[in-house]
DNA sequence: GAGACGAGTTGAACACGTTCAACTGAACGC
DNA sequence: GCGTTCAGTTGAACGTGTTCAACTCGTCTC
């Protein structure tokens, strides 16, 4: 009975999650709208926040697969970054209305749906490795000094725009969409120029910082 | 007594939050430690995230005060901007156990705390004065072109680098300081070599874009 | 002066996320 | 059979942010 609880639970928190959004969808709500006791959702769900994960999971999971059609049918940098953004936003698109919710949730930094968290290491890697693909794949290819940095900042990028996404008010989100139809290119551009000679040091600068940092 | 209340309320909010951190400061604690009913709190202050709000325009004078006696030393754009973030950087200080608890209250867009809620204007046009007179300031000067969106800009940046800070676990945020150094001249870099044949293209997309998002 | 008004104040009450001591019942050893 | 164990389950209880009907009391109106 215990998977069959955890399931039940699970599907019906995000289920009203889709309908009522985080703040409007309570623990009492999802046991008993489950058919079951508060405490029991504590006992398979560590906490609220463990269940918008789960959320979170789902919309990758919708996103990864939308993406791995962009990349499959290869093009350039700039069009495989544009085309996997445009996936992301796409797989979002349902949750805008709460998106603000969602992300107060994800942001703090020891909570479980957070993008750098151990519980979300899953979608997390699952979402990188669409980003590697993307660099690895491009035609023309990437020049080899990025090759190792670019999918992690791309996907920090990705990141960013989900931010963006957040405040964007416009119906359809029309200007993430144009954030994300700019900044392909941009960077697509940028990443060729750097072969330059005059950009050659910006871009090593660049590299040298993110190691920097990381370390 | 009305204001007399208020301003205690205030003082007697911002001193436990620095004591203990957001979470862990109940509204019944200030409003007893302040001497006054719970419900005399939400009389001058309409929630919590609003005392919150209050600590931020605190904090942000604080940063001004500093980043004023920099730019008063005048400078290269890198210069300048490095001494101003690393002021914010420095104003932060104190609040980084904490921090991840107040970037919650302030990321969700409908707070008062958010960078671009209604209620933190005064702290965000004091800010974007800093970097306005950052940019208009520095020699040699900023080529026109940029001078008009450089600011903004670059206080999203700043906002940028406070997110970084936020989750910068390293011990007196020595990773935050090195993306400063680091990101500081590299932006002073990029925005000389603007000029170029080479990345005039680039540099008007950029802007292109800033303005089409903003639309 | 009597009465009305209203800004300021009170504390109980509400719904929430979360915790926890207690209960249930199937599985197991003997 | 009987006792033991323990994963699974229960719902009351705790402390939280927030609300609100009621009270106080100085000020204004006539």
């Amino acid at each position: 009975m215990s998977d069959d609880t955890k399931a039940l639970v699970r599907s019906t928190a995000l289920r009203l999650f889709r309908e009522r959004g985080y703040a409007a969808t309570t623990m009492r709500a999802i046991a008993q709208e489950a058919g079951v006791a508060t405490g029991n959702a504590y006992y398979h769900f560590a906490s609220k926040d463990h269940l918008v994960q789960e959320l979170y999971l789902d919309v990758n999971r919708e996103q990864t697969v939308a993406a791995r059609a962009v990349l499959a049918q290869g093009g350039d940098l700039a069009t495989r970054l544009r085309g996997v953004l445009l996936a992301g936003v796409d797989a979002f698109e349902g949750y805008h209305a709460f998106g603000g919710e969602f992300i107060t949730v994800a942001i703090r930094p020891g909570s479980a749906a957070s993008p750098f968290s151990a519980e979300s290491s899953e979608s997390r890697q699952m979402s990188q490795a669409i980003f590697r693909d993307l660099v690895d794949g491009a035609t023309p290819a990437v020049p080899s000094v990025l090759r190792d940095e670019l999918p992690e900042l791309l996907w920090l990028a990705q990141l960013g725009v989900t931010l963006f996404w957040v405040y964007d008010g416009s119906p359809g989100q029309r200007r993430t969409r144009t954030l994300v139809e700019g900044i392909a290119p941009l960077i697509g551009r940028l990443v060729r120029l750097s072969r330059l000679p005059v950009l050659r040091g910006a871009a090593d600068d660049v590299l040298a910082l993110v190691r920097a940092v990381r370390a």
